[in-house]
DNA sequence: CGATTCTTTGAAAACAGTCAATCTGTGTGG
DNA sequence: CCACACAGATTGACTGTTTTCAAAGAATCG
């Protein structure tokens, strides 16, 4: 069901009943399943994610052969790779389904056309991107300033039920530290 | 000049004289001195800046006084505290000249009436917000990934003229390390 | 169950920070 | 034009946080 992404476009702009037919034209409904990839590095990301229900995470893989998790999408969030989407050039990135998870896609190509016919899906767009960066700048205040105790209880407070959802070594690798620490604070042990 | 701003905006989509009459209608060209500030801890950022000419910067005092340099803006780049432009709430962060700098300030409440009158502009604005948006999320991978050391000869490689520029103390906050180890890195003590 | 996958533990080591002192350069006022 | 003040850069000794590695212990899933 597309109903969540028309809640979210509502949130910050309106679209006339014409708009949501050409809207929904363009939107594929897609089940990715857990440990599933939409992108893989070196691919072009031609494609942009709405998450409507589940979990997607963008993580690389370092130089020790380890994955760190750069973003995670819950529901009501998108997610892609903004470099690769419109330089077009291969992603450094990989997309992948971090729960059984159900997708809205939209290709690059025809969302483009739309956003030209559509200005409030613009709009819509506009906004969404620029809160998103809000709160990368305030993810980016918080790695430079807590210890990494500091961000697994920060993070905890205000995500508790995610810390839940996800597997351990994806937080630790997403605040920045390695599985292994992240146990011992949860123990207690630092 | 605004010169600069429209070519930008000639990038990505383009105005007609009506929309360029109008957009520079709300466009308020001003000189920040060197060391000035055009937002400060606490206040609610009303505006957006488009460097002309010189170099602004986002920081953050942390716990120990130091400041903490979370980004820069140059010729062609916006900046602005975005989750308290769009929530209305307190800003984290400081916005100062780095140098004499000549931005392009764009009220917020100007802006959002105009963008809703123009598509092309609203379109302008999705664009480089995503693609920012894009930079950051590299931005975060070198920061995830790359050593202390790595990330200064990475910045050093690709900006090598902006090294020269900028204080090194804010080019080591940039780079998440103390002045003194950035020192140690440059004399090759390291 | 049996096989992964994920988490925990402890010891040793590395990386980078802190602090305090010194050095360098640059712009300003007398 | 000099002297001084101040901002910025460097240095070394010490400290501490976090990583790495390896091994063992839970938990989950077909």
């Amino acid at each position: 069901m597309c109903k969540s992404l028309f809640d979210h476009i509502e949130k910050f702009t309106t679209l006339n009943p014409t708009e949501i037919d050409k809207l929904e034209s363009v939107l594929n409904l897609s089940r990715i399943k857990k440990k599933e990839h939409v992108l893989k590095e070196g691919q072009i990301c031609n494609t942009i994610y709405f998450v409507v229900k589940g979990c997607m995470r963008q993580y690389i893989i370092n130089s020790r052969g380890t994955e760190q998790t750069l973003q995670f999408a819950i529901e009501n969030w998108w997610i892609t790779d903004y470099l690769s989407y419109h330089n077009h050039v291969p992603s450094s990135f990989y997309l992948q389904a971090v729960e059984n998870t159900e997708v809205i896609a939209i290709e690059k190509n025809a969302l483009e056309a739309l956003l030209i016919e559509i200005p409030s899906l613009e709009r819509y767009f506009r906004i969404v991107s620029e809160k998103t960066f809000g709160a990368m700048q305030m993810r980016i205040k918080y790695l430079f300033t807590m210890s990494a105790e500091e961000r697994y209880h920060h993070f905890n407070d205000h995500f508790p039920e995610f810390v839940q959802r996800v597997p351990q070594y994806m937080i630790a690798s997403y605040l920045d530290f390695s599985a292994e620490f992240m146990s011992k604070i949860r123990a207690g042990k630092i």
